[in-house]
DNA sequence: TATGAATGAGACTTCATTCAT
DNA sequence: AATGAATGAAGTCTCATTCAT
């Protein structure tokens, strides 16, 4: 499983409750409804219950903030899909399974999935998005070379395969939600079956065609 | 050959030269530089050398401004790969092609490449660039679709393809670009190629290999 | 018949036709329209059919323009009601006679009137339109005298009568107006009657009932 | 009495005073001393004692605030004007008690009566305004009306002479004020009382002299 | 003399961050 | 430790006025 974060900074000492995790969600919240700019250090305090002194004792700022959310709700996303990849099976069926598993998840969460995606604003929050990025390819590399191994699929630069994997997945899945548009998932989700097709093609070089998993 | 413009609107004129592709260039170099977050009027006005209001004569606002630098930069791309598409040869000959006339030109133009696949900005902004996605994705789709006659390429939906091999392209070579970090190009032409050989794959749905060009 | 306006300054040579009152009636409808803060220059130098640097070799400044237009519409509501004064007639005649022409003239105008009265900006223009109640005041003076001369009225002090009159009449018609609503004018005319009676009462101290004239 | 303002709203508390009066009153005095035009945000800010940002947590727009700045002064005059109305006497006594009542105050005030009465702004501050000139005309509309009944007054159309008086205490005091200079008040107020009693004459119907009051 | 593109001071507003209580 | 009022830099946009052609 692969870790995202760099070893946890050390936090402040504190009393009564820890206010980390209760911030975290409260700004990764906000951020999932409404994106990272509407996402004010303000209204994040509010959502959270506390003042936005409290706020910046927890967080020295909103980048840091902004940074925290994206390490941990990614870090979600790849824990998922690495799990899937610790399944048995073909690796075929594997990497059909974790693409589907992104593919569902991102069908919810839309916004704040665009917005691990496509939203960026700072450098700093930017470089971690590439992090996730990176994480999930490496969770269809590790799969890739697996089949690589087993003969399953030919021999093949594995890591730029991970990165089609993870382009095919944004671009097809989350870029169309970024128009506000509530589009019917269904045909998102026959989409999404072709978009996976196309990924098992690739990886495989040959015909296979990925049957829609029942939504999980 | 897409035209993502509108009919293009009635501009100012008489004594001196036309300011509007002046400041368009500024305003486009300095997305280039810094993203859309750094690019601010005062900033661009000085840039193109005139004053903000001049800025204003051409450009209503911001925003009209920041489209226009998309849709301009965008269809200039579109044009050229574009272009590839038109060209006699066979379906997989211009798909390796457009891919790669794509690629290498992004892997110049990182920073912008970025910033007209992946940065924030507003909704009017981001639709534009959503048009741009959709008519590179279309330029594909055409391709795909020829091949699909031929019988060069199975049966297959030929938009998600297109959106995938977009996606491919976007994720393998804008992506990685994305830190500042002046990567040697050599490598990130081998990764090319490799993210071309898998759209090729994806496409076909057999063993291809992409053989670099000549950088063009 | 008073004349507000100080001795004509000396106008720009001019080869062609004088544009001076081509502008100031293009200042006079945009003010008309929508008042002094929506009558800009550019848009006035539009409206007259001649470039901004034009007006400005008219008039020096915007504020001196609306100096003008002030001036000049108000000396011809003073002069059409003035002209009313020199008829033949009691003064109570005539009294009610320029009441009613400065009241049904206010209800066309709307706008303008509203500007002449009640829409201030800068000092100057303020000034200008001072003097034009002041001018007002004298037309109404003048009857007054005539009457307490002629004993048709009691001893009173006329000037300030003749205030009261002003007054009476922008508050009654002319503050009513400046809610954009186009109200049904008969209404308003019934209210002029109420108003012109109190005047006329005022004056004559007496029961008087003003009888509504044709509208003219 | 009369009340324009609709319920308070919820105020910003905690920490220091609450800065809702510091500002209104700081606003108050830069309209009365240079009107509307000359009170700018930063400008309110400075003379308050305060940073910019803290005027917004006031205030959300300068419009808001010169609604309220226009809306409590006009208040006030309404409440006092009103004051009068309830006293017990004759309906021609309180009628000259609150004419004289509202004279005299306006003859301090200047500038500001002046901001109430005649300046521009815009139409959301207008409206406002409007408000004060029709609750100062109800005061003496109901003070008509009980005259009329009392047979003080000959019956008439109350609400038009009350606009009436409005009209000329208006124009008859407030008007002259415009121009800064500093008129001796003493000849202002002899004024005050010819004003006054036409309009007792234009509401009595009768000969009638108002006896100037000392002042209050 | 006419033109109108260019100018830029200045107005409003936002929001991350600080710090006295 | 918590609070939240206060801060003010920074950004967008307007419009009267100037001046080169």
């Amino acid at each position: 499983m692969e870790d995202i974060l760099n070893p946890p900074r050390v936090r402040i000492r504190r009393r009564g409750a820890d206010k980390h995790p209760l911030i975290l969600k409260a700004a990764r919240e906000l951020v999932a409804q409404s994106g990272f700019r509407e996402a004010q250090m303000t209204v994040i305090a509010d959502a959270a219950g506390i003042a936005i002194g409290t706020l910046y004792r927890y967080f020295p700022s909103k980048t840091e903030l902004m940074v925290e959310v994206v390490k941990s709700t990614a870090q979600r996303e790849v824990d998922v899909v690495a799990g899937i990849a610790m399944r048995d099976g073909s690796a075929c069926e594997k990497l059909g399974a974790a693409a589907w598993t992104f593919a569902s998840r991102a069908l919810r969460g839309r916004r704040l999935a665009h917005a691990l995606v496509a939203e960026p604003v700072e450098p700093e929050v930017e470089a971690v998005r590439l992090t996730y990025h990176r994480a999930l390819s490496r969770v269809f590399k590790t799969i890739i070379e697996q089949g690589v191994e087993n003969h399953e699929f030919p021999t093949q630069n594995a890591a730029a395969s991970a990165d089609c994997i993870v382009g095919c997945l944004f671009e097809g899945l989350v870029a169309p939600l970024s128009n506000g548009a509530a589009d019917a998932s269904t045909s998102l989700s026959s989409h999404a079956a072709s978009i996976i097709t196309f990924c098992l093609r690739g990886v495989a070089g040959r015909m296979l065609t990925f049957p829609p998993m029942p939504a999980g």
